[in-house]
DNA sequence: GGCGATATCAAACGATCGTTTGAAGCATAG
DNA sequence: CTATGCTTCAAACGATCGTTTGATATCGCC
């Protein structure tokens, strides 16, 4: 009988999504997990089978709500949305998800330090499970900046990813405003990036 | 007497930053480290007194040359200086380090690393030592931007700090091409960024 | 040559790591 | 009711962690 609303496998993966976007994969440990998730030790490897697939499935969970509603943004913007629209469709997802209050905001700081570990099991994962969403914006952003080669335009992408992964993350020096709330200076940030952004993709 | 052309103390430095490069800071151990540098295991602590100044000791080394660097371009790009020219003064001299065979390609990807990390220790450390160059540049910014904000020029000077963060340990997906050297791809990148992020400053 | 300082060494310290074990708890189906 | 299949539990496994110790080696200097 579980004692909160939440399943043991649930209360694993908040706690390690915490403990992982606070010390890194190999700096929380299994203890520390079970122990913030109030289960007991064996609960890890009884139900995720190590801690290499308790990473793994903390990267799933959020992904594919991440990249769902990438899609659906980017259908919703039509066919021939503006560059702006397909930014938005890009980023703003991500923005929501680090606004989320249950674990969101610790996952973006995750998904940073994953793309820092450069581990090779963790690229082909990503690469092999959301690439699809890439190549689908790539072929919008195509439409609407048609003076750009295929590998120019997928240079610019890359930069635009490397500073929303920043810039979700929070690692910048940029001090939040007194008046505004966590949540209004992601929103800020957002709104810079996309506006940086959109002027970085249209120059000649 | 050693064996090799350098001392003890830079042959851990060495080693560590190989080493904290591709496993982190948690996850590369002072065995590990010693044994790449084939000093005594308790060298480390003998030379630098914990694991952590040797962490900051590794930063130290490097980023007084880099940020030396950056402020000898500014100095040499004149008073003056196009904002290609403040961007090249800035990218530049981190390309340069991230090109460097001996253990510069490695130290860009455990800059990234202390990015991810969060930790307030470092960020201090690094805020402390090196926060001058940045209001350096961004003074020079200010005069070649003179319709931005200074609340809006930082926005966007923290967005370039982490594409330059991000391209310089090449997280991207873009793949090297064929006929590229590692060194090669790197300057590509950063040509790339340079001309992505001063369309980016210039947007309205 | 001998002496103090500096450096290196093998070995061990207690703590903590990921994982495994086997028993105990507990729900549901027969 | 008992039997069955999950799930949870305390405890322990061997391995590895950062750090410390005290002996040994190596150096510059009088």
């Amino acid at each position: 009988m579980n004692t909160s609303q939440f399943s043991t496998k649930e209360r694993i993966l908040g706690a390690a999504e915490t403990l992982f976007a606070r010390h890194g994969f190999a700096g929380a440990s299994l203890r520390q997990v079970t122990s913030a998730a109030k289960v007991n030790l064996a609960a890890v490897n009884y139900h995720f089978g190590s801690k290499d697939n308790l990473i793994e499935e903390v990267f799933r969970r959020r992904l594919d709500e991440l990249n769902g509603r990438r899609v659906a943004a980017l259908k919703g913007a039509g066919e021939d949305a503006s560059l702006d629209a397909l930014l938005g469709a890009y980023i703003r997802p991500a923005l929501e998800l680090s606004l989320d209050t249950d674990g969101g905001s610790a996952f973006v700081r995750v998904l940073a330090r994953a793309y820092a570990e450069h581990n090779e099991r963790l690229r082909k994962f990503l690469s092999d499970n959301y690439g699809h969403v890439l190549r689908l914006f790539a072929a919008q952003f195509a439409k609407q900046l048609p003076h750009l080669s295929k590998e120019e335009l997928y240079w610019r992408l890359d930069i635009v990813s490397g500073a929303l992964t920043y810039a979700m993350a929070d690692f910048g020096v940029i001090q939040r405003r007194a008046q505004d709330s966590e949540a209004q200076h992601r929103a800020l940030a957002a709104e810079h990036l996309i506006h940086f952004a959109a002027a970085g993709l249209r120059a000649p």
